[in-house]
DNA sequence: GTCTATAATTTGATAGAC
DNA sequence: GTCTATCAAATTATAGAC
């Protein structure tokens, strides 16, 4: 079936692939233009400086994130349940080689990118531990418990250290870590 | 003072500090040339290519740090005074804005990195879990305890969610946490 | 909206004089 | 070892035809 998007939102879907495997800095108008069919001049019309792509990135990949945490019924699983839907979702965005959340690699590179991809980027920090902070609220209070963004931050670490060891050891030990500290004994 | 040390040496340090800053991909010849006063072709005689400057900035990173190990006394300061050592190397290592740890912005950029480049991350990681491995002998056994690939990406994360939201917080909580769950309790 | 064409700059890299 | 000079390629970005 061909595909019905729109030419911005595929613009968008190479430019997060590509990102998220090499990063801001190594991808190119030009690499983007292949990957959809056209000239590097229709991405400009589309995203005029690499600032507006890169923020509209963020932008859309933190509302997708959302959406999908809003599909988590808290009441339904319980905040355990909801804290291992919430790595489940870090987990599906790490393959190895592949990809790594975009707000990892987009982090490590924050010093060198415009200022509108940082902002998105804490934005997109903030959320996560924002939603963390409620779940926390229906849980027991624990002196183990890990707070929201150290939590996001081990599974960011996680991701990338096993991207470059090429191995997911890193991140399936992390992501038991956090929830054998939620659920305490 | 005069600087006394090599220009190879000279271009290693400008290198480090602006890959820590910046990333590998976001650093030019001239950029390095500049800070030391140079001409890029200059640069290119004490390292023909990229790949080569990355490679031995690597490797003497990692050879640098491992000297900072190896200066820790494990007998004299016991295990836990030796991985509060060890975690005082990275907090050393990360200047909010400035700098975090070099194999961190490197694993993060992994997939767009040479080759070499890649094969000295690993090296370092390797010889981090290695070291934690054999201090963790030294300690009381404990379900709590963190693996060693663990805690270096626990920091390394920590060191990136940081720099990314201009606060220590992630960073702090992280240090705290590797200590509690080794003393165990 | 997409194209051709091109500008302006930067980049990694090399040849050859000193 | 460092320089001048230069190259080929890539990059961000724009002007204007269709």
């Amino acid at each position: 079936m061909p595909d019905t998007s729109s030419m911005r939102e595929r613009i968008l879907s190479a430019a997060e692939k590509r990102v998220r495997a090499l990063g801001f800095n190594a991808v190119s108008f030009r690499d983007l233009a292949s990957d959809v069919g056209v000239k590097s001049s229709s991405v400009h019309y589309h995203f005029p400086q690499k600032e507006d792509l890169g923020a509209q990135l963020v932008r859309r990949y933190t509302e997708r994130f959302q959406a999908r945490l809003d599909e988590i019924d808290i009441e339904e699983v319980g905040p355990i349940g909801a804290l291992e839907a919430f790595i489940a979702l870090y987990a599906e965005a790490l393959v190895v080689g592949e990809s790594v959340c975009l707000c990892a690699i987009l982090a490590a590179e924050a010093n060198s990118l415009p200022g509108r991809v940082n902002i998105g980027i804490q934005a997109f920090f903030q959320a996560n531990t924002e939603w963390l902070t409620e779940i926390q609220k229906r849980m027991p209070s624990s002196e183990k418990r890990m707070s929201p963004i150290e939590i996001v931050s081990a599974l960011e670490g996680a991701m990338i250290v096993s991207t470059a060891m090429k191995s997911r050891e890193a991140f399936d030990a992390t992501a038991q870590r956090i929830m054998a500290n939620c659920k305490g004994h």
